[in-house]
DNA sequence: TTGTACGCGTTATCAC
DNA sequence: GTGATAACGCGTACAA
């Protein structure tokens, strides 16, 4: 509760000696005062009021992180991949000086409004926006805004941070196709709303093609990525809805699912259909069989992000404002050699 | 970027009888310039400055969630648990029409600082605290503070939200009692500090001497409770290291460690050996055998933490500062019946 | 080396 | 109904 003020009053100095000694600028005050003042300072234990420094300064030290609202009436967090880089971003955001504000919204309207609102430094997009949603954003937005995970190729203010998608799809299809697959399913929520699963998606008709192997429409499977879903996907499998023998799916959740589905009906896998992943969650080794996935680095992730925020925030120069990581196959047990 | 000054300008009014519309005080203002101002508000897109609200105020509508920093390394956010919960605290902040604002603290100390930084309405705790640091943050702070899964039975200041540990470690023990288990270990994280997994431990030694199963110290296995943690018990119990036939582990990733472990080891969960859990992560129901373990409701606990303190925040009389929510068994497939 | 005046954007108070 | 003034806590710019 203590101000520079009360702190002024007692020391018998003006509030800006208070000031000066606090915010280190120790050239313009003598030591005397110094170590009075930093006494004092501990006696009160005074702390500085960040809302009125805001409102003094340009900036707030405030880091905003977004995330869309439920999707599938699911609390987002419940996706190991958003937690884990959630975390890593809270870590960085701390350890460069700055205060995490964390918020999830509907549409890109409420996005400036909170930025505005907190005078908020800079800004984070934790789950895929469009490219739309995104030059909405930053039309409206004064302050540098990274996005992870989206695409965008038009807006040169667009600052983002991904992974190699079209590459993990397909280094996904070949390992199969080289393990003898040539009826390989695509399970993902594929739109053109979805760059990320459309990049995927990409990949892995290309390496079909490459192989030349004719792509069959009917091995698109749409759907959302949740473990549920994919039990249905896995039982429709063991079914033989589709004529496949290998499955590509775009998120681990639905992999596992898929594996558990045909299970449920019989259709063991590997042995009798094999599973590709994508993210390579720590709970892929957990399971049985381990799950082969597509990896990517959630820590660098994160630090590209924020590495790259601040220095736009600093308006240092970057060579790319765009940063793909490479990805990188993980083999386990849920892909089987067929003749 | 428009301030109050500029609509009133624009207006041709006096700066409060803008920041009287925006608040919605509208009998002391003609409904003429209502509507004046509103379409001006629109027409500049303003936003308040919440900084300098914060400052003029009492209330800064801040919640500030707390978590502690890595643990064995470990990023926070990749305990399931922990990241179901932060997310449901999130969308309840949010529709409480409060700001959240998310750190990571080492110690009690920096607590304090960051709310008066921020001249925060209110705080909840999301990792465990002692009762030590409660006390001391709760000495320091102005703010109500609700802390999760921390025990505190001497300070009437402690706001609390938990789950009745003791019935999940006693009701866990009696049905492995009840399916024959005589020699049952427990593991967990067991400490003086560790009230939460001390009051899992008393429900497992209370349900023992209730069936009259003489107790023994070597089956308490300390541990940490990450995935890796329990392979390296699970080979040990394969290896017949413990004379049990059964575990009660403290925690879900724990459970699923030793049933990795044990597996690695030639050691086959349920039929060589059970187990059960403590949590009911989604991810029990991914595994093989889908895990038995004792279930509490994340979402409940979300709602009655930020309830609770919204009360507090209110001054509203709350009949309970302390809410202990029930715990059920959730049975599956790691336990057997043994003669 | 230290102090003064002012402004940041908002709200409360009180007078008109 | 409306408006002037002070106050919240801090930092910049300049003066002493």
């Amino acid at each position: 509760m203590a101000t520079l003020k009360d702190i002024a009053k007692e020391a018998g100095v003006s509030i800006m000696t208070v000031s000066n000694v606090i915010n280190g600028k120790h050239s313009k005050v003598s030591s005397q005062t110094i170590t009075l003042i930093q006494e004092l300072v501990k006696k009160y234990n005074y702390v500085p009021n960040l809302s009125a420094r805001s409102l003094s300064q340009k900036s707030s030290k405030l880091i905003a992180v977004f995330i869309n609202t439920y999707e599938a009436g699911q609390n987002h967090f419940k996706d190991p991949y958003i937690s884990e880089l959630f975390g890593e971003l809270e870590a960085l955001i701390r350890q460069s000086g700055y205060y995490a504000i964390i918020r999830s919204v509907e549409t890109a309207e409420n996005v400036s409004t909170i930025l505005q609102n907190w005078n908020v430094d800079g800004a984070i997009f934790i789950s895929q926006q469009t490219e739309d949603a995104m030059n909405i954003i930053l039309k409206n937005s004064k302050c540098p805004i990274v996005f992870i995970d989206s695409y965008n190729k038009t807006n040169p203010k667009a600052i983002t941070v991904g992974v190699d998608d079209y590459k993990g799809g397909y280094i996904a299809t070949k390992y199969l196709i080289a393990n003898g697959h040539q009826r390989i399913a695509f399970s993902g929520c594929y739109s053109e709303n979805n760059a990320i699963v459309s990049q995927r998606y990409q990949g892995y008709r290309n390496a079909l093609r490459e192989s030349g192997i004719l792509y069959n429409e009917q091995n698109l499977i749409q759907t959302f990525t949740r473990y549920e879903d994919g039990i249905h996907i896995g039982r429709d499998l063991a079914n033989h809805r589709y004529d496949v023998t290998a499955v590509f799916a775009a998120a681990d959740l639905l992999a596992l699912g898929i594996i558990e589905g045909a299970k449920l009906n019989g259709c063991i896998v590997p042995n009798d259909l094999s599973v590709i992943g994508f993210d390579n969650l720590d709970l892929c080794s957990f399971v049985t069989p381990k799950l082969t996935t597509v990896s990517q680095d959630v820590k660098k992730k994160a630090d590209s992000a924020v590495e790259l925020l601040l220095d736009a925030m600093n308006q240092v120069e970057i060579p790319s404002q765009n940063i793909t990581l490479d990805v990188q196959l993980e083999v386990r047990q849920s892909v089987q050699k067929i003749l």
